[in-house]
DNA sequence: GTTCCGCTACTCGGATAATTTGTGTCCGAGTCGCGGGGG
DNA sequence: CCCCCGCGACTCGGACACAAATTATCCGAGTAGCGGAAC
């Protein structure tokens, strides 16, 4: 029941991107060193959210991640399952059939109680995430946040994008 | 976002030891056989449900573990915090002021908003786990699964339990 | 026959290794931008 | 002066070490029950 490092920093950096003009792409490098962190580390995260959907990649010197759609359409739970993987946390091994008395299998069609009830917990969790848009947070963080900090992170955003000179149609894509 | 192993046995044997009567244990050793873990192993999460207040521990020849309160007053709350550890899945390491640029720490005094939201489905998560009461678990056992299966159980329990001779009256420990 | 004592066996409890997962780093494939040369 | 070509540099992507946590195991402390000896 801990969820990995990297996925605040996923969450993070999701957020900045939804900063981004349009088809303007943002290193990894950049964002690794907004929060401070390896930056070859924090690619194997940005690969996960690209490999998931959540993200675009686009190679050269111009490269870097974009949003794969508006931030409206992004929630939590997308970009914690494409870091942590989309198996639930918790995995019934049917340990109630691993013992010396071996019942015939038809005493176990039905499912495992225990199973059911943590997966319907694991799924209030999972509907609480999907409820929270990547818009919401950024929005949020505009409302209540300090405005220096909002503003710093602006110029950040601004200072590192990367504009791209060929825009393929999006509905292309 | 991957729960330890040992959460579905500490469940098990908690409904497990649901069925002994009044002041009788049941040992580790019997429980890991009859789901087929270790027994060495199996203690340790026992141990930590223990230390938790959830169940209480017998030491001797006549010894094991039992429950420490009526099954209606346990839910799985209380054993997955037992065993997975009471701190929050998500743990805001504050990146958002690593970065180069250092603030006033008078622009970091409102909360980050993407702990907020994690926090937030954490605890709809926890209030799921919270609402089901480990007597719950056994009453759906008993109505839902084989008959075969809740004998056999029974059986176990009854073969295994460990009456005790001396009965220290309850509402002194 | 009754009582006391010592022993054995069984239990939990904590300290100790092995394995899997997560963390961190490195190097290679691919691609765009820029500079030089030619037309 | 304009266009084409080659080079360089910057990007992501996957393969490779390191550390931590989880998993698994062993041995020791403690206690109830039982058998034997003494009274």
């Amino acid at each position: 029941m801990k969820l990995g490092e990297g996925v605040e920093a996923a969450i993070h950096c999701a957020a900045m991107l939804a900063g981004v003009d349009g088809a303007a792409t943002m290193p990894g490098a950049a964002m690794a060193e907004a929060f401070g962190l390896s930056p070859s580390y924090l690619l194997k995260h940005l690969n996960q959210l690209a490999a998931s959907g959540v993200l675009e990649s686009v190679p050269g010197p111009a490269g870097g991640y974009r949003l794969a759609r508006p931030a409206e359409r992004i929630t939590l739970l997308d970009i914690v399952l494409a870091v942590e993987g989309r198996e639930p946390a918790f995995r019934c091994g049917e340990i109630r059939q691993r013992g010396p008395v071996r019942l015939d299998a038809s005493a176990y069609v039905k499912p495992c109680g225990i199973n059911a009830a943590m997966l319907k917990a694991e799924r209030a969790y999972r509907t609480a995430l999907a409820e929270a848009r990547l818009s919401d947070i950024v929005a949020a963080y505009q409302s209540d946040a300090d405005p220096r900090s909002f503003a710093a992170n602006c110029a950040f955003v601004v200072r590192h994008q990367r504009p791209q000179k060929v825009q393929p149609s999006k509905s292309e894509r």
